[in-house]
DNA sequence: AAACAGTCGATTGTCGACAATTAAACTTAA
DNA sequence: TTAAGTTTAATTGTCGACAATCGACTGTTT
């Protein structure tokens, strides 16, 4: 059998490893990133670096200004709304197309993935817990079956990750979040699509009002 | 003042030459696309043309395929369901975000176009009708307000624009289609939400069928 | 003949160098 | 002093060359 490992290229590994920089604040908001700089320290060509700069563009993580320079986004609320919109119009969509190919096995992937998040109750847990509710979520993408939309989520996935980030200085009560999750699941094993377009709504809508208002 | 032209790159350039090709039929479906011969037959160093590559990539039109290749896309009628399905998800959601933002002014705009649909009767005129069609869906996204949404929007109008032209075998009756635009400009009128949505959604369905059954 | 290994040409990936552009520092003139 | 023009340094854009990889072809072994 013929091994199928696409190896990742060079510019997609820069471009994770600068993703972790700003989520780890080494990289701030706003800044600018010169190509020669990151040339020299991750030891790449400055071509790699602009394969990574340009994927990070699409994911919406830099701004790229041409002949000007490239900048670490400075994300307003005004873009949070619109990350958070389009997180919801994404999951509203997929998650009544995934409906039908819930079934026995896909919902003890959930439940597992669920009971996961039950234990990761104080705050230092924070980053955890989001990324099990992230997994969550990327888990119902998935089964909608448009490979297009689960791309597009992958991209908004970043972004969202990044809003969590800095949210979570604002937020304090992982209890309550947990038990929104357990609200959604069921929901979802109702299999109803309205009440989980209605679910689903105020699920994310209450994370933005955490710190959007 | 100071002028705020923003030159577009030589690969935005060369992307758009290789889109009309491929609208053009110059270039098939399918398509191995080499690297040294697009640059010498444009007459731009490779990694321009690596640069237009990677834009077709992101709004669908090619595959790269790491260490092996780009093609260009072979649409199956699976792809062609998943576009018109994810044209469907944004335009349902940025038309409901821009009713609030339809007024007189924009209610003349779109009537003008309207207008110039409604000559363009003929067989002929097909690509015309089309564009115009585009150009009025394109004009209410832009109304929604929300810029990553109008954004991923482009990119699916490549992909629309591409499925159109080879749905344009199958289609005879710009009359039809005119006024199926007709009604959805009515419901526009009602500015009621869920007159809107049911008729966008009949919209759309209404030329997928024609082609996917 | 089928399966395997080795070779070779074509193609993509990566690099360093140079050209074009920008923004800042510096003059000069009113 | 300010405003406009000029030089300069830093940075991005483009290029051609070389390295790594892939797939087809060839020959060898069973």
């Amino acid at each position: 059998m013929k091994s199928n490992i696409i190896k990742e290229s060079l510019g997609e590994i820069i471009a994770e490893e600068l993703r972790r920089s700003i989520w780890k604040r080494e990289i701030g908001f706003g800044e600018r990133l010169i190509e020669n700089e990151l040339s020299a320290k991750y030891d790449v060509s400055r071509n790699v670096i602009r394969d990574a700069l340009k994927i990070l563009e699409n994911d919406g993580m830099v701004v790229i200004e041409p002949r000007k320079g490239t900048y670490v986004s400075d994300f307003s609320d005004e873009d949070w709304k619109e990350i958070i919109d389009l997180r919801l119009m994404v999951e509203s969509y997929a998650f009544l197309k995934a409906l039908p190919h819930l079934e026995n096995p896909e919902f003890i992937e959930l439940q597992s993935i669920l009971d996961k998040m039950k234990y990761k109750d104080s705050v230092e847990d924070w980053m955890d817990l989001f990324d099990l509710d992230m997994k969550f979520h990327s888990y119902i993408v998935s089964l909608s079956g448009n490979s297009r939309i689960i791309k597009l989520y992958e991209s908004i996935k970043v972004q969202i990750r990044t809003f969590l980030l800095y949210l979570d200085e604002y937020y304090t009560s992982p209890k309550a979040f947990y038990e929104e999750q357990e609200e959604l699941m069921k929901a979802l094993l109702t299999k109803e699509p309205k009440i989980v377009e209605n679910k689903i709504h105020t699920h994310i809508k209450y994370v933005e009002g955490k710190f959007l208002g």
